[in-house]
DNA sequence: TGTACATCAGTGAACGCGCGTTCACTGATGTAC
DNA sequence: TGTACATCAGTGAACGCGCGTTCACTGATGTAC
């Protein structure tokens, strides 16, 4: 056998352990931890470094953080990407948009769960990042919102409004399907059906608003 | 001047130190802090008391916890009573609940930080119980909405996906309240305005709502 | 009204523990020649 | 292809600190008589 794969690579794993700390730090925080709660030495004992080598990687948590909001809003972004190749009517697309949302957290359960929980979370640095993304979400989808034919004619105020609405309403589908997940398959098939509802009874109203009454 | 208003009560303060443990962690948390990080030093220090004493009033910090989300949801019920005295047509009610919804937060910051924060925190028992006392106010919520002559129609599972949809869209509007409160007028006017627009938006699908497609 | 006593909120010393961070180090990997 | 060297991920001892919790205590308040 070769010394290049038989020996285990204790040292030097040249640049994969960054990742390791960040997969690793999302994984400790889908359970009973929040981020403002999670130790450096919990962490670095959990991916098997001593606490010290941490600061090979990131200069404190606060940096670790940032790279954990990045990680999550990773997946999160690839939802829009899913429902905007999708130009089906407006009732299938609905359909369409939970079974996107749905797909999402169970591939990616813990970057939801970190997005959910330290949204309003207790260090600030990660709360604002979270925010700010979420605001660059919103505006991504009053912008696909507005190529749909029956909202062309609406102005950027009122889909900026209908972008909130509607992220608002799956922001919370998401969690409550997170929270449901994996342990009762069909709790979480009623909850799908009811985030279709909300969509399809937000849309409902679309027709008959007036702008600027 | 008797001895009893002048001497300062530092011993036996009979009853009111519990009490004043829970709104001081209130206020506490109303800031860049999360349940999971607040420590029983921290709090009794800010009190005024050894972290000894806290032990007088509660067996551990999850007990604590749960009086929080029992003083935190005080409030929010009286909102539910609030709108509920409130017989208007349906375009006016929809003006009254945000204002009653914004007056609240302005009383009780506090209170619906935690619940916002803390609704996916990193405590366990609190998070259970915030999500159980959610639960039944959705629940009023439906029942309330009943009553209405253009919701009298509907069933139990539809009233409960339309009651779950405004709670949602509601805790999100006093979340985005509560960020910018107090610091930025302008903007608060502008979230209320949107607020009512979600709600709005909601009520003109109702009509066309067909249940059970 | 006065007194003896139970109650109970608050005290302060002490404990062992896990924390973040410093520092000088080791030794494997990749690169320049 | 072989060698010398820079780079850099991981090490381990050490530090001072704040933590939760234990314990026996003090002394003010409220109550029974």
């Amino acid at each position: 056998m070769s010394t290049r794969t038989s020996k285990p690579r204790r040292l030097s794993r040249r640049g994969d352990t960054r990742q390791i700390l960040v997969d690793t730090a999302l994984t400790m925080l889908d359970g009973d931890k929040s981020f403002d709660g999670l130790s450096l030495r919990e962490l670095t004992r959990e991916v098997g470094i001593v606490p010290t080598g941490f600061y090979r990687h990131f200069p404190d948590m606060d940096a670790l953080g940032l790279a954990l909001v990045d990680e999550a809003f990773r997946s999160l972004r690839k939802i829009l990407e899913d429902v905007r190749q999708d130009t089906r009517s407006a009732d299938r697309l609905v359909a369409s948009v939970v079974k996107s949302l749905v797909r999402h957290i169970r591939a990616h359960r813990a970057g939801f769960a970190f997005i959910a929980s330290e949204r309003f979370g207790g260090s600030a640095v990660v709360r604002n990042a979270i925010r700010r993304e979420l605001r660059l979400v919103q505006t991504e989808l009053a912008v696909d919102l507005a190529r749909l034919p029956y909202l062309k004619e609406w102005n950027t105020t009122d889909l900026h409004m209908i972008a909130s609405l509607i992220l608002n309403a799956m922001v919370a589908s998401a969690i409550d399907i997170l929270d449901v997940s994996a342990r009762d398959r069909e709790g979480e098939t009623a909850l799908m059906k009811r985030a279709e509802q909300h969509l399809r009874l937000i849309l409902l109203g679309v027709p008959h608003w007036q702008s600027e009454r």
